[in-house]
DNA sequence: TATTGTTATACTCTATAACTATA
DNA sequence: TATAGTTATAGAGTATAACAATA
């Protein structure tokens, strides 16, 4: 029965694969954290944002997040349909969206916070909190590192 | 002109939120790297999996790297015509396919390594040995934990 | 002219279900 | 009946280019 399991030969000193297959394998969990509640990792990254900086603009939002200004535009209808972010024109500039948490949207984003708490907190049982805080900050400084 | 950089709120203790992000930046990079050679990630994973257990089975491969038996279908089927890998019927179990490199497929991995090492220094350079050695096992540990 | 948001579009990755051929 | 691979299909993330309205 016991089969073996397979060498990843070359790729084992690659950091790219290993964060690659670690961002995979909590991005599954956390789907799973999230069952029924309707919201995906991107989803919840712009309520995050939004939630921090209440009146934002659509654009910036997408820009702290990595999501290019196209692909905002669909998201932010999900969340708008879904009632949970209010849109209005900016009043300053009125090419813009402001965007805000609806109180809906504030309640959703406490529940996946609650949710993804718990999913961590399983993800990471057999790590120490230092060594959770190590891996927060080496992963920051690669996320910085962007140009 | 100094645009305020947006507060990220509540993902910012998020292991997920920084894997996701991390390796996002990585796989950009990655993508350049790999300009004019045709491969992906994902090609390159199958391409040194094969590499290291010469004559193993497709099913094997997709096992060993999280990819699903009905898309690795495609992914071999493109590696095939490309003929970095040869796809032979396992003389054993007549229902399997037996993968090996073909010398293109060697010399293309080589490459690929080759600018995959260079990546990886680039993305890494304020990084130290140990950081590196650091972080690569934090994330292995967390790839073991998928069940 | 530059910027904000929009539309249209395409490619990749991933997931499920139903199928075939061998075992 | 179980497994290896296949087909078809769908959802999601991300990328580019061309456009309208506003600055």
């Amino acid at each position: 029965m016991s089969r073996k399991s397979l060498a990843i030969g070359k790729l084992s000193p690659l950091l790219g694969y290993h964060l690659r297959r670690a961002s995979g394998a909590f991005a599954l969990d956390f789907h799973e954290a999230m069952s029924g509640t309707g919201m995906r990792q991107v989803l919840l990254g712009i309520l995050a944002v939004v939630d921090a900086n209440p009146g934002v603009n659509q654009g910036a939002v997408g820009t702290a997040l990595g999501i290019k200004r196209a692909n905002m535009v669909s998201l932010i209808n999900e969340l708008v349909y879904a009632e949970l972010v209010a849109r209005v024109v900016a009043p300053e500039d009125r090419r813009a969206f402001s965007l805000t948490l609806t109180e809906a949207g504030q309640a959703m984003l406490a529940d996946c916070i609650d949710r993804i708490e718990r999913h961590e907190a399983r993800m990471l049982s057999d790590f120490t909190a230092d060594e959770q805080r190590t891996l927060i900050q080496l992963l920051a400084r690669i996320e910085a590192r962007k140009p």
